[in-house]
DNA sequence: GTTAGGG
DNA sequence: CCCTAAC
């Protein structure tokens, strides 16, 4: 079997830079890709101010790589009806990072309210009251600081106090599995929902079959990685069973539908970093959320892809309210493109691989105390968006547009076991996903994010090479599609001695018998196939019976040439009969001197 | 899986 | 070198 040399490029953490202002620094992503080997190219994170997200990194890892582990995390979405139980394998890792959110609201009051988005996501109260140090408020309660609050716990610190008693969710009433770890989500009214993670890295995200490498390229070529954000619980909670092409194919049509339904404005939006709504506007349906929210079923949507809106600061002034979103994060891309690729054309991979999950179909998503806002029609002021007490809990997230899968999909096609599949699964669950960490949000530490974080960041990180090269995108077009898609052998020209050793080798076997050709001759030479002895034979003999100024490559020894001819020449004519050494012996002897007579007066000519 | 031959 | 028909 010949193997492809590909590169892959993981792009965990593709921010859309935003305005040149907050500085950058790579988050969260990379632990996938450097435990891979992957090359990673991009994936800069942002880093706000107040992010830190080394400490959820390390968390990632001491949590997520092991394989053994059995780490639980419960959220809670309280609109969602279903629940997922993640993964936590490291490879399962999600694009998805809960991006805190900064408000500042009424600055001309003297109350400032700027707290972490994270708030809102400690609504457990059990855990939020256990935590010294932590707001007084319950969940609903709305936290307010005074000031931002950079939060710069330590990863210890946030341990420690999850230690101390802030973990609402005993790992022992999870299930354990040897292998695969799994992560409970849970929504408020107590359901569970679980994906079931292989056992084994190599099969985890493997199709059960897997499908020829030509197919699966194909496959690939399409918008594949599209085909994940759409995913919903159900899909995901199908433990057996892999992919099936049925369902992917659907899936891909979708996407394409969804594609190319893309709107200018949506791609804008998400390109602009920046919107600005008035409060008495509202969010309308049309320029925020594109669908309607009859697609909108739990969160499973929503968290599919979690984009969120990295930093949404909030002003208001009289009945004004600003929302100014720094920057987005986009999930993962997995590209590949062949060794020989070009750098240009690498980066038009990726251009064509960003470009089209923004346009693809993304919608805005706002999440006020962790919970999404379904009811577009309601005016901030009466989602209660304008209020103080609110804004510190307001979050955006980029979301995939729903997919309305038929339910026989979702009961019927099993589990499409992919790396993308996962991540998105992950992001899932988010609408605020209730960490269990018990870790308040007034807390001046982003630890109630720091859980789901982590799991989130695990599930975007890792992505094993099988799936990268499953999965992995490849936006060219029709025409380069094939060359870039199936990498062609690099070229290896014989040299002079592996001519040798071919017309020695054809001399005493024949040429009909390239298998022992190589066998004999070139046993060592992996890169030399039977297949290529033989068209390397071929050339040989068209090479000889040509002008030598008509060659090209390395000139072959004329009296190489003029053997080839000789035992071309004998072959062809005691072709069918048995190959005797008695044969052998007389073609080097005596044919050969005929023949090269009459070669050299071929080239004479 | 090999061969043979066109691309 | 690739691709395939044919064996």
């Amino acid at each position: 079997m010949v193997v492809k040399k590909r590169q892959y490029y993981g792009f965990n953490d593709f921010h859309m830079p935003p305005v040149p202002r907050a500085p950058r620094s790579a988050r969260g992503r990379g632990n996938a890709s450097e435990a891979n080997d992957q090359p990673v190219i991009g994936g800069g994170g942002v880093k706000s101010e107040q992010d830190d997200d080394r400490p959820l990194k390390a968390e990632c890892l001491d949590h997520g790589s092991c394989g053994e582990s059995d780490f639980v995390t419960q959220f809670s979405s309280q609109n969602s009806d279903q629940k997922c139980l993640l993964n936590e394998s490291p490879h399962a890792e999600s694009n998805s990072i809960l991006e805190r959110s900064s408000v500042i609201t009424n600055p001309n009051s003297s109350k400032n309210v700027g707290a972490d988005l994270k708030s809102m996501i400690c609504k457990s109260k059990n855990a939020c009251e256990n935590i010294p140090g932590k707001v007084e408020g319950s969940l609903d309660s709305r936290v307010s600081c005074d000031s931002y609050m950079d939060i710069g716990l330590s990863r210890q610190k946030r341990r420690e106090r999850l230690d101390n008693g802030g973990d609402p969710v005993p790992s022992a009433s999870i299930p354990r599995y040897r292998n695969g770890t799994k992560l409970v989500i849970r929504d408020d009214d107590g359901n569970f929902t679980r994906c079931n993670k292989p056992l084994t890295k190599s099969k985890a995200f493997r199709p059960p079959q897997r499908i020829g490498d030509r197919r699966i390229r194909k496959l690939l070529t399409s918008k594949y990685w599209k085909v994940a954000p759409k995913l919903k619980d159900c899909e995901f909670s199908k433990p057996e069973g892999g992919m099936n092409s049925r369902y992917l194919k659907r899936k891909l049509s979708y996407s394409r539908e969804r594609y190319q339904h893309n709107t200018f404005y949506k791609r804008r939006k998400f390109t602009d970093h920046s919107v600005v709504v008035t409060s008495d506007g509202g969010f309308s349906s049309e320029s925020v959320c594109n669908s309607p929210d009859k697609n909108m079923t739990g969160d499973k949507n929503g968290a599919a892809i979690m984009f969120h809106g990295h930093q949404a600061a909030l002003h208001s002034k009289d009945s004004r309210v600003k929302f100014s979103i720094k920057s987005f994060r986009v999930p993962e891309l997995l590209i590949e493109v062949p060794e020989t690729a070009t750098v240009g054309s690498l980066k038009r991979s990726v251009v064509e691989a960003v470009s089209a999950i923004l346009g693809g179909g993304l919608r805005v998503g706002v999440l006020l105390h962790g919970k999404k806002v379904r009811d577009d029609s309601r005016t901030l002021l009466q989602t209660g968006i304008t209020s103080n007490e609110n804004l510190d809990t307001l979050d955006f997230s980029l979301e995939p547009t729903p997919v309305q899968v038929p339910p026989s999909l979702c009961t019927e096609d099993p589990l499409p076991l992919l790396p993308c599949d996962t991540s998105q699964l992950i992001s899932r669950s988010p609408t605020t996903p209730i960490v269990d960490s018990g870790i308040s949000d007034t807390l001046p530490d982003p630890a109630p994010l720091t859980n789901l974080d982590t799991n989130i960041e695990k599930a975007l990180v890792a992505v094993p090479p099988v799936n990268a090269e499953e999965l992995a995108l490849v936006p060219l077009n029709q025409k380069s599609k094939r060359s870039e898609l199936v990498q062609r052998r690099t070229r290896r020209p014989f040299s002079v001695s592996e001519v040798e050793a071919l017309v020695h080798a054809v001399e005493e076997l024949g040429t009909g018998r390239w298998r022992d050709v190589k066998l004999c001759s070139f046993e060592d030479a992996d890169h030399r196939t039977y297949v290529d002895l033989k068209d390397k034979w071929k050339t040989l003999v068209h090479t000889a019976q040509i002008a030598p100024q008509q060659r090209r490559g390395e000139p072959v020894p004329q009296d190489l040439l003029d053997r080839v001819l000789a035992a071309h020449s004998y072959w062809s004519q005691h072709q069918g009969k048995q190959h005797g050494k008695n044969q052998t012996a007389t073609l080097k002897i005596t044919d050969s001197h005929a023949v090269r007579n009459g070669v050299e007066d071929i080239h004479s000519i």
